[in-house]
DNA sequence: CGCTTTACTTACCATTAGGTAAGTTCCGAA
DNA sequence: TTCGGAACTTACCTAATGGTAAGTAAAGCG
């Protein structure tokens, strides 16, 4: 690739916003890892919002093509949503930093981005709404139904995201592997149980 | 109480810290919403860390004098326990701003701690932890191990707490109060689970 | 070769941040 | 009636913030 340091950029951008927030990391701080100055983070991403966004936007794409990878229509849907939820699960566990600032994007939703006026991670959660409409009984749900949902079920993922390595370090890998082997279990009664609420 | 002001500091800070995080809000906007000045602010809580600092430290009171009521130990520990982690999900879920604050407080844990040094919930997480000690097979745990499995709990209620009063305003409070119903059973099942984890 | 583009740097700027210093106003006690 | 302290305010300071402007050195290319 042409553009190692704007990867370099992003990737150390994306490990401080996780630890400190949006407004806790200065362009400056981050550019000072990289051993350059902050105009050479704005040369390339022009503001501080748009390389947040460029972050957020990064992970959306990741999280998606993810999802489409497992697009085995074939099964129903809802066993699709659970499968598709359990490797987001996955990613969230091999990347701490992402589930902290999915988190962190979950508990801002509107602080920031009524500022900003853009919401990153759409292109995702779109994905996610068409996969909860697609759910016996919920084709008539509007979106902001489904987006509950949806938050619901990737706050819960986030959360062990983020919790999971903390666990692990302190009860040992066996027997952290055992707790992850029994997650998947409880996403599907947490997703059928929220899916079958509705009416 | 002679205090008001500092108690609607104390409250606007709250709520604030709670929406944009940390260093997400001035304490000139803190001051702005009461009608006062920065330094009105200063003068009662003598710097913003410290100001943050009361404001955890009365969420932490709180909390820790809602588990004292329930202090009924004639049950046994592990229902105790329990008990006392429904009653803080009630807690949360009628104080959203504290839910998310504390959600914050677990993402930030160790960023914002290090340059100041304070653990301000301490007193609330030292009463979970012996209760966590007190469950048959606990005793010997060390203090890690058990906030450990605190961290857990506290983050499935405080995820919990920040989601809920979203999910009640799109689903409708009727079905919100069944899910409502539903969570202790959930809460239980995970309190089993990671309690039962070890060794 | 000369020209443009890319990836930066140094210099600078206005704004805002948290915080100090020094009042001022008011109220209750001696 | 005066005194002192609490609850503020205005004025000010320094450091850091995000961002602009203007360069410079190197690489690609006709």
């Amino acid at each position: 690739m042409a553009h190692t340091t704007r990867q370099e950029f992003l990737d150390t951008a994306e490990r401080l916003f996780a630890e400190r927030g949006f407004y806790g990391v200065s362009i400056a701080a981050i550019s000072d890892e990289l051993g350059l100055t902050k105009q050479a983070l704005l040369h390339h991403f022009g503001s501080k919002e748009k390389l947040y966004g460029e972050v957020l936007a990064r992970i959306s794409t990741r999280f998606d093509a993810l999802l489409a990878d497992s697009a085995d229509a074939a099964h129903d849907p809802k066993a699709h949503l659970i499968a598709s939820l359990a490797t987001l699960h996955a990613a969230q566990n091999a990347r701490p930093a992402q589930a902290k600032l999915l988190m962190r994007e979950l508990l801002d939703n509107n602080a920031r981005a009524e500022g900003a006026g853009n919401w990153y991670l759409q292109p995702f959660l779109t994905r996610l709404i068409a996969m909860v409409k697609a759910v016996a009984g919920w084709a008539d749900a509007s979106d902001g139904e489904a987006l509950a949902a949806v938050y619901q079920f990737l706050g819960a993922i986030t959360y062990y995201g983020i919790s999971g390595p903390t666990l692990t370090a302190i009860f040992g890998a066996s027997h952290m592997r055992a707790t992850e082997a029994a997650f998947p279990d409880r996403l599907r009664l947490l997703v059928e149980a929220t899916l079958t609420a509705r009416r």
